[in-house]
DNA sequence: GGCCTAAGTCCCCGGGCGGGGACTTAGGCT
DNA sequence: AGCCTAAGTCCCCGCCCGGGGACTTAGGCC
């Protein structure tokens, strides 16, 4: 056996991830990490002393979020489409696509619903300063500020769809959508175009409406 | 001692929800409800085997979701909001209100995303039923069919402040907005309401846009 | 009043966890 | 070559958990 403390607690770190991908959150503590990493688990409370610093040390070595380059760094929408619509519209989807290919961030989201630690954290920080880098971003190729309602309406999106990719873990439907269908994604992506150009097709109500209303209140 | 299995069972169902309260799902164990109850935990496993049913024994006897009264029962649009966007605002306005008074059902919410177990299926099964029911009462009072598009925008909107409301109870910014301040629900209530009407106001781009974004894009 | 079923209690087991004391020994330094 | 520090190992402790065997006794029924 040889002794290398260096390439030991990389060994440990790198094991952080292996049993988070298997066995996520719950699974995870010093002795299943060392199992993992074929090393005492002594070693694991000498080296780092607790789980939560041993998971904020695998923490700072990784990055779990998009960067803002990756979201609209290639983008340069055309004089029609740089608009806030037109950006938001490309965030949401990016951010969404960005998000479902990473399984472990996914992880991360469920679990500091629960009960945060130094990766939860971690993850956190990284994103609002990431959320703030994009707005700034935008608003510089825009020339304009984001007014308050442009950003509560970009909040939602991001949060239903960051709801929606870790629902879909656990849960196949959500309001009779299915959430493992390629189709219903693509359905999501369409909607966020829609609500960002606040160009729904109203049905036109029909002229027997009220009617109906006054009908059906009566059966309740 | 008085002996009494109804009464012990309806009081060990009963300290299911003190325990859940107080410690939420992680410390849900059988020797705490035991404890909670005042009754030894053998009694648990010998009146309802698993802690799963007695979850389930507990679910069966509460009900943590809105119902469509609760909801709509009281709410007559008239004509001119009789439509699908107001019925829309109104709907995901009352469910974030709903929910935001329901403590409990939200740490059900978050541990669904890592863990389903009884109490957590049975909230997802009346979910989708109640979801089901909303539909179907506006579509008949509306007359019309709610196409793909209203399903998927109102999915994102009920998924957004599901995870916002849920996600309050461990982090307080979410993309800079303060989740425990008021004017900040206030705030998520108008941008339901501008991307359930598509009346969001686009400020006129700059006539320098072009050359902001050039530039920018040039420090990039 | 007696008895017998089932409500309630006690306790042990095996397995998980984190903390940490005491040991062996590899490998660098002199 | 020898030594000494620290890398790595072993093991014990106390705490939680769920399962379940064996017991006591309350209270309904005859």
């Amino acid at each position: 056996m040889t002794r290398n403390r260096e390439a030991t607690s990389a060994r440990i770190v790198e094991a952080v991830g292996h049993v988070l991908a298997r066995e996520g959150f719950r699974g995870l503590s010093l002795r299943a990490v060392a199992r993992q990493a074929g090393v005492d688990k002594r070693l694991l409370s000498r080296y780092f002393g607790d789980l939560d610093r041993l998971i904020a040390a695998y923490a700072a070595g990784s990055d779990f979020w998009w960067t803002v380059d990756e979201l609209v760094g290639d983008h340069l929408p055309g004089p029609a489409e740089n608009t806030w619509a037109g950006w938001l519209c490309l965030a949401v989807q990016r951010h969404t696509g960005a998000l479902r290919q990473r399984a472990l961030t996914q992880e991360i989201l469920a679990w500091e619903m629960i009960e945060p630690n130094a990766l939860t954290e971690e993850l956190s920080a990284v994103r609002e300063q990431r959320a703030a880098e994009l707005i700034e971003r935008i608003q510089a190729r825009l020339g304009t500020q984001a007014d308050a309602s442009w950003r509560a309406v970009g909040a939602l999106m991001a949060a239903a769809t960051t709801y929606l990719i870790v629902r879909a873990h656990t849960c196949d439907f959500y309001l009779g959508i299915d959430l493992h269908a390629e189709d219903s994604w693509k359905q999501f992506d369409r909607a966020i175009e829609i609500i960002a150009r606040g160009a729904i097709a109203e049905p036109p109500p029909r002229r027997d409406a009220a009617a109906l209303n006054a009908r059906s209140q009566r059966k309740t």
